[in-house]
DNA sequence: TTTTATTTTTAGCCAAGGCTAAAATAACGC
DNA sequence: GCGTTATTTTAGCCTTGGCTAAAAATAAAA
């Protein structure tokens, strides 16, 4: 049902992004996001934060007072919600159908994500099924913003002998990625903890059957389910 | 062969618009393109083009003397056919792979036109299989830009009695599409004219086995290969 | 409770890409 | 050839979204 006389709201490329990046920090860790929070994920500076969040808060997008920090309203989290919706749906036409390595998507899809048609994603949706979650195991939100959330945790709060499937990854840059790979590790893989050092958090694991000694650094970036 | 030491020159999105917007005026009638045709072809002012077509031949992408118009240069051609191709290989994954429908298809094009990734568009082209053609019929130029042209002639140019099967549209408004659909014609369509009148140019056609009139402004923008 | 350090905001500047109004140039009609 | 008209350019202004430097507010230390 396409209506023709429904005004959809427009917002530029720097509105989405800073609503997306403050989206994500929200998740991060409750409450306000800090101005020096946003500036640093989205490599820019403080300055600049204030001027958006001032803009934003006046088109009813985030709550803001001086000094507090935002938030985003009810209207801001739904956009950015479906901004995060089109990146991962992209990501996962990119991968699916035209197979393109999952490190090698992101940067395509940081750009497809701000293309403006309904339509186009609800198509785009159905040609691909209907995906619950992107390549890099992160949920797709639905066309009114929800995100699944699904119990997972990270590899290095797992205890030794204990058993999880990967389910997704914290980081997803290409580096990371790429180990990854040469680790034989992708979602779905199944993991196996067979030592923890208390010290440095460094582990060794199976997977598949090959053991081998992994750091904290990776550990805590690769979320598992344990079975 | 990837090669990230080639800085490959970015072109924002206004600049590639206006070599776009040159690049199919010089084909629809030759030499420089004046300030006028081109502030019309992109519903903005005369002001601003010279503007902008000023700032274009500094960087070399187009020849500009004051008050003698524009004309794309050898780079400036080659960007503006890579942005079509862009734009036409997008139209044919949205018709064959999302089902929209040919008159759909155009605006969500123009934005995806400017998505920047080499590698994006060589998988995309792989994916649909190479095609030659977008939508409505128009030529999809290959990666080094070259059109190939096709000796196609307008329907208000073919005589009583002759045939021709429909290889594209001069225009592609929604408008006239539906038209088109309404008719039966498409690209692929065989066309026989039964009557032409002298006096308006209108014509009576056969399509299938319906019998109709068409007027001037129809068979003007209707693009066939006599039989 | 001061003093100091950090965070955030303001003020002022810049480039891109629009616009309008006015000036300059070219083209046309006689 | 000359005045009129149409086209094109210039000048000056605006908005968006950046930036730096300085000021203000808050947080941390002493
Ligand atoms: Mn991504
Ligand atoms: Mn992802
Ligand atoms: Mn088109
Ligand atoms: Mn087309």
């Amino acid at each position: 049902m396409k209506n023709v006389f429904t005004f959809v709201h427009m917002f530029t490329l720097a509105e989405e992004n800073y609503m997306k990046a403050i989206f994500h920090l929200e998740h991060e860790s409750a409450g306000e996001v800090s101005t020096n929070a946003i500036a640093e994920s989205m490599a820019t500076k403080p300055s600049s934060v204030t001027d958006m969040i001032q803009k934003l808060a006046e088109k009813k997008l985030v709550v803001y007072k001086r000094y507090k920090g935002a938030k985003l309203t009810e209207k801001g989290k739904k956009i950015a919600a479906n901004v995060i919706r089109k990146h991962r749906l992209w990501e996962v036409f990119l991968v699916e159908k035209l197979n393109f390595h999952w490190d090698e998507v992101h940067e395509i899809a940081e750009q497809l994500e701000h293309i403006q048609s309904e339509e186009l994603i609800t198509r785009l949706d159905k040609f691909l099924g209907s995906p619950d979650f992107d390549p890099h195991g992160d949920p797709i939100p639905d066309k009114h913003g929800v995100l699944k959330r699904t119990e997972k945790k990270l590899l290095s709060e797992i205890e030794k002998n204990q058993k999880g499937v990967c389910v997704g990854v914290r980081e997803s840059s290409a580096d990371f990625l790429q180990y990854l790979d040469k680790k034989k590790i992708s979602i779905g893989t199944k993991i196996t903890v067979l030592g923890k050092e208390f010290f440095d958090g460094s582990m060794i694991i199976q997977v598949g059957n090959q053991q081998f000694f992994i750091s904290h650094k990776i550990a805590e970036n690769l979320y598992v389910q344990t079975l």
